[in-house]
RNA sequence: GGCGGCAUAGCCAAGUGGUAAGGCAGAGGUCUGCAAAACCUUUACCCCCAGUUCGAAUCUGGGUGCCGCCUCCA
């Protein structure tokens, strides 16, 4: 039974989907008004690793994440630039799936954009209007917290407490200050669209609400996004959806915890910022995947150079585990397997089953990894030259099966052939090794390592593997 | 002021009642032409104080420190 830690009963409930085996998760997804930075990249992650595994359990599951891509940042920015906010919007929308593409972060099964949207946006605020929880001021509409009885039940907190720290900016039409914007009057030189209450444009929370509901039906199962989202955004979805539909906005909501610098939360002001764009320049994305899931995903965290060369380590002692899987894959003889070797597959499997259990308690992705670990020191140890192939496949395909729910090993190219250049070099330093020509030797193993290719000489061989 | 989180080895990080997983780094060793990889050995008064319990890192109370939300923010 997977468990996931539920925002609205602060408690690890039973996962239990609202119709069979079908999952719906929507989660909230970039303002695309720059490269997205790292913290947002914990939550891609977080969010890709979730939808893999509850596939990997048997879940049909429907992934949406949307791109906000009207509101007064994409504004700004666009007048910064001297470009309209869909050329913006355009732009950073691809600059997006280039980030994530490289942090293997995949597809959604739908990636909506708000401003293709505007429609359905229109249509629930007037339901929200026509239900009487919507009032519409000088062409602004505001949605009345005040209307919907349970508002604070995400954040668990009270309007009146809520209302102690409000606070109200002048010229605001509201009535009260925790009401919050549906749609917003054209101001002059922004891009608005025609409805009922004049040009304008929507409020941020009210976009999710429509795409989700659009997308995913009434109720979701899981809803997701950073920590921060959770006031008011998310507070807001609810009360806005539950207030339009009657029903449960979603079953489960999850967050993730911070992703720090020096144990402060990253911010612009602080010069404390990186963008997924400048950490790739160092490091393979892979690193900064191990990385986040390194830890579970509701811990804050802190990122450094210094924690990302642990994780480079790190990922590498797993590579070279499969590497050597794969070595041996070629060179071990195809036999029965001993007493002995049936004992350490039923290890092995042990170790499968804990990987699966670790995970079934909210994702804890540090103890799984602790589980590949044990894996590969099991392998490291029991398996040679002289193991059965049979084993060695076997291992491999665990530690791959493990390895790519959580989005690791994308560049463990199984069955890639050297080419003959390069095999001829091999074959030529090995000549002279066996001539005791150590200098000739290790000039070969030089220049292959200028070309990429790192030889390692093993019991069982020659073993290459490329650099990085 | 309201709400919440965190504190485990040099660094990172699991672990919610039975005396501490895993990784990185360090030291020593094995193997090896060298290198690399790998393996073995080695490193923890679980922030402090009190309490509950046969037994607590884990529960309770108090304290200290750090962080966050309550305002756009992943």
């Amino acid at each position: 039974m997977i468990k996931i830690y539920n925002t609205l009963s602060r408690k690890k409930e039973d996962f239990v989907p609202l119709s069979g085996n079908k999952v719906n998760i929507y989660t909230c997804g970039p303002t695309v008004y720059d490269f997205f930075h790292v913290g947002n990249a914990r939550v891609f992650i977080t969010f890709d690793m979730v939808r893999n595994y509850l596939k990997y359990r048997g879940y049909d599951v429907k992934f949406v994440q949307n791109f906000t891509d009207i509101d007064d940042k994409m504004i700004k920015r666009a007048n910064e630039e001297g470009i309209t906010v869909k050329e913006l919007g355009d732009r950073f929308i691809r600059e997006y799936f280039t980030d994530a593409d490289a942090l293997g972060i995949k597809r959604a099964d739908v990636h909506p954009r708000a401003t293709e949207h505007i429609e359905d946006i229109i249509e629930i605020i007037k339901t929200l209007q026509d239900k009487g929880y919507a009032y519409e001021a000088e062409g602004d509409v505001y949605y009345e917290a005040r209307k919907f009885k349970d508002y604070g039940k995400l954040s668990h907190q009270n309007l009146d407490e809520l209302e102690a720290g409000a606070r109200i900016e002048p010229g605001e039409k509201k009535k009260d200050p925790m009401d919050f914007a549906l749609w917003k009057a054209k101001k002059p030189g922004e891009p608005a669209w025609e409805s009922p209450w004049g040009e304008g444009r929507p409020g941020w929370h009210i976009e999710c609400s429509v795409m989700a509901m659009k997308y995913l039906g009434k109720t979701i199962d899981i809803h997701g996004g950073g920590p921060d989202l959770i006031f008011p955004h998310h507070e807001n979805e609810i009360a806005q959806s539950e207030a339009a539909t009657g029903e449960p906005f979603a079953k489960y909501f999850m967050h993730v915890g911070y992703l720090n610098i020096n144990n402060q939360k990253m911010s612009k002001s602080l010069g404390n910022f990186f963008t997924v764009r400048d950490i790739l320049k160092k490091y393979d994305p892979e690193v900064l995947r191990f990385f986040m899931l390194s830890s579970h995903y509701r811990s804050p965290i802190n990122f450094s150079e210094e924690l990302m060369q642990q994780a480079q380590s790190a990922l590498e002692r797993l590579y070279n585990a499969l590497y050597t899987l794969e070595h041996l894959e070629k060179v071990t003889a195809d036999r029965e397997l001993t007493a002995e070797e049936e004992r350490y597959l039923k290890v092995q499997q042990q170790h499968k089953e804990k990987f699966v259990e670790v995970m079934d308690d909210d994702f804890n992705t540090a103890d799984a990894i602790a589980t590949i670990f044990d894996m590969v020191r099991e392998s490291n140890v029991s398996i040679n030259e002289n193991s059965s192939r049979k084993v060695v496949a076997k291992t491999l395909e665990l530690l791959l099966e493990m390895g790519n729910v959580l989005g690791f090993f994308g560049k463990f190219k199984q069955g890639e052939l050297l080419d003959e250049e390069i095999q001829r070099k091999i074959e030529e330093r090995q000549q002279a090794r066996k001539a005791r020509d150590f200098a000739l030797a290790d000039k070969i193993r030089d220049e292959l390592k200028e070309k990429g290719i790192i030889l390692e000489d093993t019991p069982a061989g020659v073993r290459w593997k490329r650099q990085n």
